[in-house]
DNA sequence: ACTTGGCACTCGCTCCGGCTGAGTGCCAGA
DNA sequence: TCTGGCACTCAGCCGGAGCGAGTGCCAAGT
């Protein structure tokens, strides 16, 4: 009983302080909350709290605050899913509808997750797996320089620029971009990857051609538009009431810094389940007084890429996982059907 | 003479306020610069830039800050031009040099201009007046959505999806294709926007045909390329260590409305020249307490696009403006060779 | 075995008064 | 026109007092 009474303490105080930033102490919580107890009950089940490190007191006489593992216990379980309101459904829907690109469904996305929110919004371009090449096609910058262009299905348009070995005169650039076309063009991504694979061991030497091939088959391959995200709602950083200097400014820079980013985002991207980090649980140390909030995403609900947010620990859980999520659905319905 | 004097008043104070961030009284004044008079007369000189609005004093014992007419006259007649030193055009030029794409070559530019200047940096993409159509794809998405792309001699690549008012069956557009093809590829952009303008017109009525043309002359003359930029250099903002919410907030939002920054970077895009928008001499009043330093570049010295930084006004004038310069020089000659 | 009311205690916050010092304006003399 | 001197102003910086929210503990009640 003392037990439960203690979670919902717990649970009531993490209410509290994130919605008023303030220490909450033990009158205030009776008050605010039904609890039926008298604020000297709260205050001993608080104490304990704290003796097994879930709250954590600012100064000796002020109110109580939630440490990062009494934030872990309540999002693991505490949160109780809070469900979209209907016009929030409809808001995400028409506005992500409105896309015409995919670049515009992204950038989208993350100004809605930003917004709904009021986070900053990390969105991680999808990966192409499910996608077939629409075509490819070779066009020669210089003679040994090869621009690389692969046309997908998505109409999405992935390119690349290659510095060959030796030069390549325009008959051997007619044979290779017919080959290439052969072997590519309306395949699947992997089935074009493994088919350029074997156009290039089957050439002999190192050649041009199996140079290319080869190079294909990498920026074919996932990386590329992997690493590619976008960041949005950088200005709700602002509301960083204190604390300024020391946690804004490294955020900032970090967010700049899309390898971090990826790193940040590609450690938790487990399909169809919202992954929150903590404060230091992360790897990354100009993260660790924030939380993150990311989930994976992708068409037929395969999760090719990840989305989130990022923002104080102190930060509404169970609305943000929600928005969050929701986000993250109909985005992957927009894959699907485009 | 006195006159003189004056204005050696004005640079020396500006120079100092902008170093220490500080209120500069006279005795200081006279101690740090070689003025060969004492604090008195100087306190007299004060006065009167105070009256003709040059100086503001922050309080009425203190020491004075330059207005914005103080800054304008200060970067008008005061400025010497700073020159790079040899060690920064090497890093400049190193590091633009390693840029293998378009894309690449302006997110460089953005994260050099934010370094030198330690401010916001903002480029806008260039056009593409001066780059040929090397080739032109059509791709049937569906019987009625069309996916044009575009390739460029620059490397880059032009997208658009078209949503066509009739279907076009595949005969229809080989014939699209190979029209289009032979009257675009290899022109100047401006000549092929010419030559698919006259194709539109010969064909009688609004086939679908027609609505591709005319989509195409939109979609390759310079209206998208202009409305892409990219910004950099964000956690510049928190060193304005005052004044946060107030100013940096809608500074944040500001710059991810890009729309905003276009009419920014528009407004003074004269070609060779470094502009210099001072406080509320800008037409946004999300900038009204930053100054904007800009300047066009492009492939031969015409000013195709806009680069520059924004930054409080109170800022080194002299090196940001050596700094804009020096990198819009080196890009605009990357666009020549390129 | 919990819960509760009471009570003494802690300590951050705010207000107030005094002091300090940088900086000014003005004036009279050079 | 410049300069030294002088009185004045005022933001910023203590330091002490008082307040009040909040705590911990204990003894009594259920």
């Amino acid at each position: 009983m003392q037990e439960e009474r203690r979670l919902a303490v717990l649970r009531a105080i993490v209410e509290d302080y994130v919605a008023t930033e303030e220490p909450v102490g033990s009158k205030a919580l009776v008050e605010r909350h039904g609890l039926n107890v008298s604020p000297a009950t709260v205050r001993n089940d608080m104490a304990a709290l704290e003796d097994e490190g879930y709250l954590a007191q600012p100064h000796t006489s002020a109110g109580r605050v939630p440490t990062d593992k009494g934030y872990r216990l309540f999002v693991d379980r505490l949160t109780t899913v809070k469900p979209m309101s209907g016009a929030e459904k409809r808001a995400i829907s028409t506005f992500l509808d409105g896309a015409v690109d995919l670049d515009d469904v992204v950038s989208r996305s993350v100004r809605l997750l930003s917004q709904l929110t009021r986070q900053v919004a990390v969105v991680q371009y999808p990966t192409l797996s499910r996608s077939t090449v629409r075509h490819v096609e070779l066009v020669a910058l210089a003679p040994e320089r090869l621009l690389v262009v692969a046309i997908l299905s998505t109409g999405r348009v992935e390119q690349r620029v290659l510095e060959l070995d030796a030069p390549i005169d325009d008959t051997a650039l007619a044979d290779l971009r017919s080959l290439v076309g052969r072997a590519a063009t309306g395949e699947l991504i992997s089935d074009a990857v493994l088919a350029l694979g074997l156009l290039a061991e089957a050439r002999p030497g190192p050649g041009p051609v199996a140079a290319v091939a080869e190079l294909l088959v990498e920026a074919m391959s996932d990386h590329r538009s992997q690493e590619r995200l976008v960041v949005g709602g950088a200005a709700n950083l602002a509301r960083y009431g204190d604390s300024f200097d020391s946690a804004v400014r490294p955020l900032l820079e970090a967010l700049e810094e899309h390898v971090v980013l990826l790193r940040l985002l590609g450690e938790a991207s487990t399909s169809g389940m919202v992954t929150v980090r903590i404060g230091a649980e992360g790897p990354i140390e100009e993260f660790a007084s924030t939380s993150v909030v990311t989930t994976g995403y992708g068409p037929h609900d395969d999760a090719l890429a990840t989305l989130g947010i990022v923002g104080p620990t102190r930060m509404d859980y169970p609305g943000t996982m929600a928005a969050v999520r929701a986000v993250a659905r109909y985005l992957s319905r927009i894959l699907d059907e485009g």
